[in-house]
RNA sequence: GCGAAAGUGGCGGAAUUGGCAGACGCACCAGACUUAGGAUCUGGCGGGUAAAACCGUGGGGGUUCAAGUCCCCCCUUUCGCACCA
């Protein structure tokens, strides 16, 4: 046969071959049509079973049209675990769905002009024939899309009983807006000041009403519950930690000191008040800057306030000062390129001062107001205290533009009476220190200072304590048609008006033009927009924007427990037995956006007592990224290897196995092709025994094991037991299926080597029959295909989900002759063997009597031996 | 700059606790079977040596009978944070 190109294993390609090869073409299509026919082999049971559940659950893929590898990689992990957990008894809640809104298919609409739910729809199809074809245990009949109105419906119920509560509430905000997009983005898209999905468009800033939801309500709880989170990743606590970004200080009012005045003039004079003057002249209006510091126990300390370009009190200094605007304008200037960069750090500190004074309200002296450039308006105040002396920053911008450094810290002398630390390093920002030159805080420690401090700035009247977060409201309102649609109306009589309850869901018009040009594309369906008051009819405009695609997976985990409800968005008491979700696996880039409006939804539906649990996840597992040639893989760098060409080429079993067998599951994994062919070849092996002895191995099925094991087949089931417990121990801690899949090899590959040898019958048709039925057990959670093909050949009854999980024997595991490593002054010498079991005499007088032993030690004195049970001497 | 993780053969990786470094797989080499091999099987495979010795886990020190693993210093890569007041 000449030859064409890569062959196919299939079953006609070598018909002169005994024994029938392995050809997962014919294999798993077989055992795919099985389990499509019979779903209640993968369905949960209900509550009332009784039984402990296990709930886990992979992040539901956007429907792009194609798996990627990192679908693949995602999705064997979680059926391993997921099969597995059937086996230990669990009741398993293994469900599957689709994050089916979003840009792609509006994108898609304008470019082939297919309507997007079309698209979507079959995109879904498309993804959902790849999963089945990968033999992936999910419960379909729970299967949830999210851009169907049964789904969506929700959100929007949810919409309203958040803006009942004002959780959800409108405001006319600076927003993020990407021109690419041609909509708003939330905080959390914007990476680098770059569109999430666009990476290289930098995202504009545009004044836009629009809807948020005050996540900032929660931002205490979801800051403090991650200390619950102990079964997550260091790292994602940590990134959230930073993005909630909470800071405690306190809040101090500087008070400006009027232009009539000479601040100077009122510094060096005792200001002699003239009563008359003073009434008869209107009272000039207190103007204050508050401004938030960490940091009030250095506040003597501060010799200037800094503003940022864009505080509302720099518009006034302008129009006193026309000369300051095109220097301000400048450092906005500045500013923006820098924020726009993301890279503040890099920017070159500059400021303008504006010639007026504010006065220190703790030392009642006046200290010129600034603007900066490095000052944002849109964390604390948008102003700052600047204290040169215990602060870096303030240090450096002081020291470039000539301002007054005042020391009123000192590090503590680590003894009473010794010199030194007179004149610390500037800046000195130790907190664990002493006051100086503080008035009545001189001598307080900072800590200590820094309560008393505020207390009496709120008993004055001019401070009070204040927290700050990082974390903004979450802004949902997107001007995109895919999306679900905000139920609200606008009504010139009777204002923001919800669409009630009953007319719930607002659905999405399927008939819809798109163009390129911006704004809602629902503000342009006739008949979708203008609609009658629902309270006093007259006519009114609908709101045309769409919710965030994030609200959708906020809770879509929820809706798996109960999908087919059609009077809430699930039953409480349902969720109350599912939840929290066990076992959460997905990406780790996910670790801000979609995890922190999950656990925010979670909090928020709570508080409407519609759930009970406080987290929604217990345990989260991120896995590491697939890469092709050291880079991410990606269409335009073109080392994207596609599952299905893996699949049609080696099987889903391969695939699957090479996902999990080619790094940990926690690091990122290079996809080599020759690697899946390697664990083909394995699989061949694995089918070929399997069949050979397959005869015996049915025969062996109903005889008892023999009273003594013969030494081989001592040797063989010590092998077993060592690679079940290998396997158990790995599912219960650290996943490294990896090793997992390499111990299962070891197994096959001692059975393959006594080929011979078990052919001729020197093992007992029952301890085959264990040993073939226990790698089954073990592969089910790899190879699944493989499994159900070998297990109904064993003609076993059990389905082989339910089948327990076999224990591992410890004294089967044990090896009863240990090569013992023999070292001499650390370095090894010889490999001596001895029965399991010797005694610390025996295994030195053995030691000794090794030739190499006696070699090294020839001339040396034995100063210590040292003897490590089960370990070396 | 701060914080975290990582660095082991030609490659992916193993070595749960300080105890035989390189399991398992890929690639490669040799052989067998073949009209053929990109199929299958057998053997080899860190460097070094005729064989040993010896040297080897990013680099340098240290602790220990014993260090990939623990301690100190440094380098590199990846990720997160970064004028957050």
């Amino acid at each position: 046969m000449p030859n064409q190109g890569p062959s196919k294993p299939t079953a006609s390609s070598t018909p002169t071959d005994r024994t029938p090869r392995y050809n997962p073409a014919e294999i798993e299509p077989r055992w795919q049509a099985q389990w499509d026919a019979h779903p209640e082999l993968y369905a949960a049971e209900p509550p009332s079973s009784g039984k402990q559940k296990y709930y886990v659950l992979e992040m539901l893929p956007y429907p792009s049209g194609q798996l990627h590898m990192g679908h693949v990689r995602n999705y064997s992990i979680g059926d391993a675990l997921a099969r597995h957990m059937w086996m230990r008894g669990y009741n398993v809640l293994h469900p599957m769905g689709w994050d089916a809104f979003g840009l792609p298919a509006e994108n898609a609409a304008l470019k082939h002009n297919t309507p997007p739910r079309d698209w979507t729809l079959a995109n879904i199809a498309a993804m959902r024939i790849q999963m089945k074809r990968l033999g992936l245990s999910y419960d379909w009949q729970r299967e949830v899309t999210t851009c169907l109105p049964d789904y969506y419906r929700w959100n929007q119920w949810f919409f309203l009983k958040m803006y009942e509560r004002g959780v959800a509430y409108r405001k006319k905000s600076k927003v993020n807006w990407c021109p690419e997009c041609a909509t708003v983005l939330a905080n959390e898209q914007v990476i680098d000041g770059c569109c999430w999905r666009h990476e290289r468009t930098l995202v504009e800033q545009r004044e836009l009403e629009q809807w948020f939801f005050k996540i900032t309500d929660y931002a205490d709880e979801l800051l403090r519950d991650l200390d619950k989170l102990e079964d997550w990743p260091e790292k994602v606590r940590t990134m959230q930690h930073n993005w909630i970004g909470r800071s405690e200080g306190s809040l101090v009012d500087f008070v400006v000191v009027p232009k009539e005045k000479d601040a100077r003039a009122q510094l060096f004079e005792p200001i002699s008040l003239n009563l008359t003057e003073t009434l008869l002249e209107p009272e000039p209006e207190v103007v204050k800057i508050p401004v938030f510091t960490t940091r009030i126990d250095t506040i003597y300390g501060a010799t200037s306030l800094q503003l940022a370009p864009e505080h509302p009190m720099v518009q006034e200094f302008i129009l006193e000062n026309g000369e300051l605007e095109k220097k301000i304008r400048h450092l906005f200037e500045q500013q923006k390129v820098a924020r726009e960069k993301a890279d503040m750090a890099a920017l070159e500190k500059k400021g303008v001062a504006t010639g007026r004074f504010a006065t220190n309200p703790f030392t009642n002296e006046p200290i010129p107001i600034w603007v900066a450039n490095y000052v944002l308006m849109d964390y604390g105040t948008g102003a700052i205290m600047s204290v040169p002396a215990h602060d870096e920053r303030d240090h450096e911008f002081a020291k470039k533009f000539g301002l007054e450094v005042k020391i009123v810290v000192l590090p503590r002398r680590a003894k009473e009476g010794e010199p030194g630390d007179a004149e610390p390093m500037l800046p000195y920002t130790g907190e664990d220190s002493l006051l100086i030159n503080s008035g009545e805080f001189t001598g307080q420690g900072c800590q200590e200072a820094q309560q008393n401090m505020v207390a009496y700035a709120q008993k004055q009247g001019f401070g009070k304590p204040s927290t700050t977060f990082r974390l903004k409201d979450w802004g949902v309102s997107r001007q995109r048609y895919w999306g679900t649609p905000i139920p609200m109306i606008y009504c010139p009589q009777d204002g923001l008006v919800p669409v009630p309850e009953d007319q719930l869901p607002v659905l999405l018009p399927d008939k819809i033009e798109f163009s390129e040009e911006g704004g809602s594309p629902l503000s342009r369906v006739p008949g979708f927009a203008s609609v009658p008051c629902p309270k006093c009819g007259q006519t009114a405009r609908r709101e045309t924007d769409t919710m965030d695609t994030f609200v959708d997976s906020s809770w879509y985990f929820y809706r798996y427990a109960d999908p087919k409800n059609t009077h809430a968005p699930f039953d409480t008491e349902t969720i109350a037995y599912w939840f929290p979700i066990d076992q959460y696996i997905g990406g780790v880039e996910h670790a801000i956006l979609h995890l922190i409006y999950s656990r925010f939804w979670t909090k928020m539906m709570r508080d409407l007592g519609l759930v009970k649990n406080d987290e929604p996840v217990q345990r989260l597992f991120t896995q590491g990224m697939v890469i092709k040639n050291g880079a991410k893989m990606s269409k335009s760098k073109g080392n994207v290897v596609s599952p299905d060409d893996m699949i049609a080429q080696y099987g889903a079993d391969a695939t699957r196995m090479y996902a999990l067998f080619a790094a940990p599951p926690d690091r990122d994994l290079d996809w080599q092709e020759d690697g899946v062919a390697g664990i083909s070849r394995f699989l061949s092996r694995v089918y070929r025994f399997a069949i050979q002895t397959m005869p015996r191995v049915v025969s062996g099925r109903n005889q008892s094991l023999p009273p003594d094991y013969n030494p081989l087949e001592r040797q063989l089931m010590r092998k077993l037991h060592q690679t079940l417990r290998r396997l158990t121990q790995e599912f219960d801690g650290r996943w490294h299926f990896n090793t997992c899949i390499a111990a299962i090899m070891e197994m096959v590959n001692d059975l393959t080597a006594e080929e011979s040898t078990l052919q001729s019958g020197a093992v007992a048709d029952s301890v085959l029959y264990a040993i073939t039925r226990n790698l089954v057990l073990m592969l089910q959670a790899f190879a699944p295909y493989m499994a159900a093909e070998l297990w109904s050949q064993m003609a076993e009854e059990t389905p082989l989900l339910r089948t327990p999980w076999p224990a591992y024997d410890e004294a089967l595991a044990a090896e009863n002759t240990l090569q013992v490593p023999v070292q001499v002054n650390g370095k090894l010498r010889a490999v001596v063997s001895v029965p399991a079991g010797s005694d610390g005499d025996n295994l030195r007088a053995t030691a000794l009597a090794e030739p190499k032993i006696q070699t090294a030690l020839a001339g040396k004195e034995i100063v210590k031996v040292v003897l490590l049970p089960g370990k070396l001497v």
